[in-house]
DNA sequence: AGATGCTTTAAACAACTTTTAAAAGACAAA
DNA sequence: TTTGTCTTTTAAAAGTTGTTTAAAGCATCT
């Protein structure tokens, strides 16, 4: 699971039920709403990373759904539409579309407009922040602060720090630790671990001689652990 | 003339001169490539803000072109192909390429989706003023102000510290900078970055040995810091 | 041509990071 | 308790990367 939520605006049920098994199916969650009233309302309640509009709604014009949803909705809109003429295409994209797909259309070139579309945002979508009580890792800035202040981490220290905080809770072998950070050709020095797990106590913890969070797994590897 | 660049790579002469004269007519600068290699390198020598391009070409394969493109380049790119097969089109997609118009096209549809793929570029430029402690930035009129006083930037200075700006807190590679401010050409030149680093540090910092704002990431790259 | 301002190149030095080695601590099994 | 294994910590050497300065190279304007 991905966590990219997709929010389908549809009235016919049948294509509704296609794109909730093929988006389900490709991990993306979903939600979906018949009318335009409906998606508008779903929408605003839990914004979604995309929104597949159809244009023609019975409750109201598609295009008139799309400037509402444009007025506040910065994420890509994909209309999904039976319209093939070019007077429907233009304003649809003029309108704020991202892309316009025919019906029927294949699901495969579907799925690969969502993706290209989800590359845009994809920095908002997985803003990949680790917080607990006293540390704050954020991932896309390359920032690390404990209780506030911001520590200076090398790279090795860094790509060390991230590997174990992105697998917390897990134990991390020494074979790929080592593999990971330093390359295969490393993986039996174990004392450049040893080492650089020190450096990283010092900085990281209240307590390096007690640390709370990078845990010691004797003969085993070491263990990322959040704190309560 | 709204300023807007935009490179054409493809071999048949009559749709480059369809498009040239299509989008000169609606305020675009063109220019034309008839094969991959010259199309890399007017890309490379001027980054357009958007490139369409065909992937029949003679030379090499399109999705090769594009592959190549995305190392570096990360503004629009539009493929127009006379393949309508659903491979071509996902492998395009997922190649990178942020839409796929099927030849022969509407002129208007494509006018639509140049504009489409366009506001995604625009959008970015809508922080025009940065404020902090001692310093100024107004990035829509280009005047950067240190305690109040006016500092004279170059355009290397100044296309640089507000890539750094713009991008508050995070770690800006090496590799991004250079390609960014000097084109990618450039992305081992490690000493151009420092050279201009240690001049904006003359001009913006209080205590250039100690900067504030200009922070080293060794190893990586520099990032901007507003300071409290 | 000369003056000016910006960019590029080179080089010396400084700072930092990684590697290596070695001493000492912790812990379990005999 | 002793022994051996694994781990921690420190610190110096080796290696890498960053800073700064200044001069050479370019382009532009007068």
């Amino acid at each position: 699971m991905n966590n990219i939520y997709i929010l389908v605006i549809d009235d016919e049920p049948q294509i509704r039920k296609l794109l909730q098994i093929t988006l389900h199916s490709n991990d993306y969650q979903v939600q979906e709403a018949a009318t335009a009233k409906e998606g508008l309302i779903l929408a605003a309640n839990h914004p979604p990373d995309l929104i597949l509009l159809d244009l023609g709604l019975p409750d109201e014009d598609g295009n008139s759904v799309l400037k509402k949803l444009r007025e506040w909705y910065t994420k890509p809109v994909i209309i999904i539409s039976v319209q093939s003429n070019e007077e429907n295409i233009v304003n649809a994209l003029d309108n704020g579309a991202n892309d316009y797909i025919v019906k029927p259309f294949r699901t495969g070139e579907l799925l690969a407009r969502i993706r290209s579309a989800i590359r845009l945002i994809i920095s908002e979508v997985d803003n990949p922040v680790f917080h607990c009580n006293d540390l704050y890792i954020d991932l896309s800035s390359r920032i690390v602060k404990k209780n506030g202040d911001i520590v200076k981490l090398t790279v090795t220290e860094y790509t060390l720090l991230t590997l174990l905080v992105k697998n917390e809770g897990k134990v991390l072998t020494h074979h790929y630790l080592l593999n990971e950070v330093w390359g295969p050709a490393y993986v039996g020095q174990s004392q450049y671990l040893r080492v650089y797990i020190a450096q990283l106590r010092k900085k990281i913890e209240d307590d390096p001689n007690r640390p709370a969070h990078l845990i010691t797994e004797s003969g085993v590897g070491y263990r990322f652990m959040a704190g309560e």
